[in-house]
DNA sequence: TTGTAAGCGTTATCAA
DNA sequence: TTGATAACGCTTACAA
């Protein structure tokens, strides 16, 4: 280990603004380094470095030698100033679920890192008036190549008109309106709702309750109309009584499924918007003392991966949220301001604890 | 010759026709724009935007309003290159908990808008032989002006000394070896397990089992300690058989409490050292027909908020990680490399389902 | 295929 | 308190 006397302490620049004043960098090799040690003039390093055509495979050898010798990495900031591009690309959400981001990020990081891009992150709030400033002054500040958006931000109106007169390329995660107005990625949530609806009905329920999702998320309107569509062609009479809102997270989960369960007709199955409510369900339905899957089947949307850490199980449609951060890199990253679209399957996780209903 | 630039601010200024515009390339306002309209000097303009001293308040009224005319951004590449400082910090982890990432994020992140910094993230992955590379290409490329670290790459001695060859500040979270190496920000973990222990013996437990965590973190073997401790001060002896290794993840949980609760004498409480490895153990109750509280009390460690989440609620040490991650910041934007280190307060959250034990 | 020179938009230095 | 000018490390356009 490094004692601490080999550490020094740099000089303060009293002149700093407050809050920031400790922070001073040190000089590294830079590309003239690499130029003088390889023999070669600053441009011949610089087309090695991009990957450029016309260099012969004897300069190449020189200069990757001196990059690895000196350890050199190029500055970006340089980099972004002389060029065209600034290797950095945008994440912008506002978005409380830490799996969703998560995931989000390590799919985007992932191709990233493929690119040698950079990602920043920008989290956001898209009730703030200055929600459009911010990602204004992001992208002027970062000069940023391009951005990816998630719901629900994706449907911000301004902030879309914003970016359109910057001209940046866009992409947008799962985006409820002007489908086609940028690149998008996404699954079929109207399928997928669909499917898990349909499952249930195959297993002999007829009354089934569905909670649905937070109203600044276009998805939420969209699993419903999936919920509806298998229904109707299952010839089950719609029951605006079973359709209970919730906000996606665990407590309107718990409250969404006291009101179903207490009415005079209760459902036998309730499909959950999201998987964190489907928790509340199963809380709730724990607290009234309805067995689970005996009286009650439970079903969720898996945007967490929740299901993995809930007893008891729930069957769940899985949204490949990793894979959709990594297409919408790619995306980006491969076709710019072309607008392409990029749908990606969902997955109905039949999991032991649905069961057809009793009685 | 008229620059781009200039173009673009004249067209503005002579407030143009909307649809004129979509012919000028876009051209952001730059430091120069900015000193032209309000009749100053370029270092005019830097000192006003870097707060410097020696300012009179008519020149800095006049480039704020100039300023807010053209919406102007500085270039942060053009600051990293010309300055001393990149205005960017790097967050390094290498930890699969989506709940800690993103509060350490949103902790990081808080302090560096309020300071106007930007925040890099940087997953890693510590079973790596690049490791050390990556990180010191990301510290080159970006021209990181200081580093937040996160177990368990808080104790990866070569990553420490290739930080410390770079003499770049560092601020690590929960560092578990060569304590006083490097600014840091933590919870005193033995105390927090010595609490949660002795809060289960004033119950009247005698027989506590204990779910340690993943051997990758020094966390681990502090709340060992720290249950060890109390065990001791309350005249309890040390079981070696009641001690169950896990990995913090909700399998590891599952599978330990099978084994603890197997025991000739089974424990009459389970303390987990996180909060999925719990759940884990609520589940294996569950399993065996063991209820909880009643037969059984369980305790975790919640580093994920996830107890409010699960059923039924368990007892918890909470970790403020969130807080954990803003204090990190601070400490580096206020500090730098001067050696800082700042104690955060756990907080022992009892629910109603811990028990004293039967029979 | 390689090299030269002119910026890119800021900050640092030093003079006024 | 202000301003002119030289860096900063790279890419781009153009020349050889």
């Amino acid at each position: 280990m490094v004692s601490k006397a080999e550490r020094e302490t740099h000089d303060r620049d009293t002149n700093l603004p407050p809050g920031c004043g400790a922070l001073v960098r040190m000089t590294r090799a830079t590309i003239k380094d690499v130029s003088r040690i390889a023999g070669v003039s600053i441009k011949t390093v610089s087309r090695v470095l991009n990957k450029e055509r016309y260099v012969s495979e004897d300069m190449r050898k020189k200069v990757e030698e001196a990059v690895a010798r000196l350890n050199y990495h190029p500055s970006l900031a340089a980099r972004t100033l002389a060029g065209r591009r600034s290797f950095q690309i945008g994440l912008v959400h506002d978005n409380p679920n830490p799996y969703y981001i998560f995931n989000m990020q390590a799919g985007v990081g992932l191709r990233c890192r493929e690119a040698n891009f950079r990602m920043i992150i920008q989290p956001c709030d898209i009730a703030s008036p200055g929600l459009v400033d911010d990602i204004g002054a992001l992208i002027d500040q970062a000069q940023l190549d391009g951005i990816i958006m998630t719901p629900p931000v994706t449907d911000v109106g301004t902030a879309l008109a914003e970016l359109f007169r910057r001209k940046i390329p866009v992409v947008r995660v799962q985006p409820g309106t002007d489908l086609t107005a940028t690149s998008a990625v996404y699954i079929d949530n109207v399928q997928a709702a669909d499917d898990m609806t349909a499952h249930l009905v195959s297993l002999g329920h007829r009354r089934i309750g569905l909670v649905t999702g937070h109203a600044n998320y276009f998805a939420s309107g969209q699993r419903l109309t999936g919920y509806r569509q298998a229904l109707q062609r299952a010839g089950i009479g719609f029951d605006a009584a079973l359709v209970h809102p919730g906000q996606f997270d665990f407590r309107s989960g718990i409250a969404a499924a006291k009101a179903l369960l207490a009415l005079p007709e209760p459902p036998t199955a309730i499909f959950a918007s999201s998987d964190e409510m489907a928790a509340g369900v199963l809380t709730a339905a724990h607290r009234m003392g309805i067995s689970v899957p005996d009286q009650l089947s439970v079903a969720g949307f898996d945007d967490t991966d929740l299901a993995q850490v809930v007893w008891p199980a729930l069957t769940t449609i899985r949204q490949p949220i990793r894979d959709l951060g990594y297409a919408a890199a790619d995306l980006l990253l491969e076709f710019g301001e072309t607008i392409e679209r990029r749908q990606l399957p969902h997955e109905l996780i039949v999991r032991g604890s649905t069961a057809a209903p009793k009685g």
